[in-house]
DNA sequence: TAAAAACGATACCAATCTGTATCGTTCTTG
DNA sequence: CAAGAACGATACAGATTGGTATCGTTTTTA
C-alpha cells in the first residue's frame, strides 16, 4: 500500500468498525489489526482515538452528502421529484446488508454531552443534512420551506431509526409515501410547471 | 436502605448512569459508588453487567409503557385524541432537563448484533411500543390499523432522533401536528361519535 | 433469639484500554 | 543516489475494565 493512501485506508476500516460495534467497543488495536498497519503509525497520523473518530465521521459527512446530492441530481431535476428521491436514496443504505443504523446518531448517542466534540460534529452533519432539505424545498417554491424541510428531516429519522430496530426495508418506503401525501396537500408560491399567475399564492391539492 | 430496595435502587442509578454517559462508558465501579453499594452486592444480584443492563431496560420498559398509558387514558377517551396524546407525553419527556435521546435505542445503537440480547431487549420494547398504537389505531376503527400504527410510530422515532441531536422540544410538537394531518385524512370502518350508517366505509375530511 | 443470609470494605485478578518508546527497515523525495 | 521521513514490529506504561475472594458486620427470618 502506498503511504499516501494510508490515512484514507484507516478511516475506512475505522469507519466500517464504528458501524459494526459502535465507537467505544471499537479498541484501537483492533483497528490497526484489521486495517493491517502499526500502531505507531496509526498515533502518527491521528493524535487520540477521538481524532480518529472525528476524521473518519468529517469523511462520511462529505461522502454522504456528495453522495445523496449526486443520486437524487441524476435522477430528476424536479424539486418537490428530489425532495422524494431522498428517499429513496435512503432506502439504498438501509438495504445494504451492512447497515447498522446512522453511524452520527451512533456517535451521538455515544457521546451524549451537547459539547463533546464528536456529538458536536454529528450534530453538525444532521445540520447539514436539513439544509439540503431546505434547499430543496425552497427551490420547490413551497410557501413555508423551513417548515417542510424540518418534516422531511422528522421522516427521514424516523424511517432510520425503525430500520435499525426491524432491519427490514419497509420503513423507508412508508416514509417516501407519507412525505408524498404530505407535500401534495403543501401550499407553493407558484405553480411549478405552469406559468403561474403573478406570484400569488395558489392551493395545489 | 433496607435491603430489599437495594435492587431497585441500583437499577435506577444504573438507568440514569447509561442514560447520561452511554453503556459502554458507565463502569460497574461509577455505578456502586453514585449507588453507595459495595460491588460485592451487585454481583450478588446481578450476574454479570449485562444482566444489570437487562433487568434496567427490562423495568424502564414497564415504567415506560405504564406511564404513556396512564398519561394518555387520563387525558381523553377518544382512541384518535388518545394517539396524538401520545406526542404530547413526549413532549413531556423530551422536556425533561435529563433527555438525551430514547434509552432503548442507544442501546441498540451500542449493541448492533440483532442476536444480542441487549439488542433483542430494545427491539421488544419498541415492538410493545407499536402494539399499543396498533390498539389505539384498532379502537379507532381505521381502515388500516396496523399501517396507521406504524406511521405515527415512525413520527414517534423521527421526533425523539431530531430532538435527541438538537435538544430542543419543537420536533414532539411537528410530529403531532403531522400525526393530525395524517389521522384527518384517514378512512374509518364507523364515524366515530355519530351514530354510523351500517358499517360502510366514511371518508372523513 | 439464634442461625442464616445479605451486607460493606478491601484487596485482588487477568484482560483490555489508550498511548508511548525504541529501533531496524522501507519508501519518498530533493 | 543520498538524506530524511514514514513505516512495521514489539515491548511497555499506567489506567481502567468486569469480576472474584475474603472477612467482619448487620439485617433478616425461622
Amino acid at each position: 500500500m502506498r503511504r499516501s493512501e494510508i490515512r484514507g485506508h484507516l478511516l475506512d476500516t475505522a469507519l466500517r468498525l464504528f458501524n459494526q460495534h459502535g465507537y467505544h467497543a471499537t479498541g484501537i488495536d483492533l483497528i490497526i489489526a484489521e486495517a493491517g498497519i502499526a500502531k505507531t503509525t496509526l498515533y502518527r497520523h491521528f493524535a487520540t482515538k477521538e481524532d480518529l473518530i472525528l476524521a473518519a465521521l468529517e469523511r462520511r459527512d462529505e461522502e454522504d452528502r456528495l453522495a445523496v446530492r449526486t443520486f437524487v441530481e441524476q435522477r430528476t431535476s424536479d424539486p418537490v421529484e428530489r425532495l422524494l428521491a431522498t428517499f429513496d436514496f435512503l432506502e439504498t443504505t438501509v438495504r445494504d446488508k451492512q447497515f447498522r443504523g446512522c453511524i452520527f446518531m451512533s456517535a451521538a448517542g455515544e457521546h451524549k454531552d451537547t459539547v463533546d466534540p464528536v456529538f458536536r460534529a454529528s450534530s453538525m452533519h444532521k445540520r447539514l443534512a436539513l439544509a439540503y432539505f431546505e434547499e430543496l424545498a425552497h427551490a420547490a417554491r413551497f410557501a413555508e420551506p423551513k417548515r417542510i424541510a424540518a418534516e422531511i428531516n422528522l421522516l427521514h429519522e424516523g424511517a432510520v431509526a425503525v430500520a435499525q430496530i426491524t432491519r427490514i426495508v419497509e420503513p423507508a418506503r412508508q416514509a417516501k409515501r407519507m412525505a408524498q401525501q404530505l407535500l401534495a396537500a403543501e401550499e407553493r408560491l407558484t405553480p411549478p410547471a405552469r406559468g403561474g399567475d403573478a406570484g400569488e399564492r395558489t392551493q395545489t391539492s
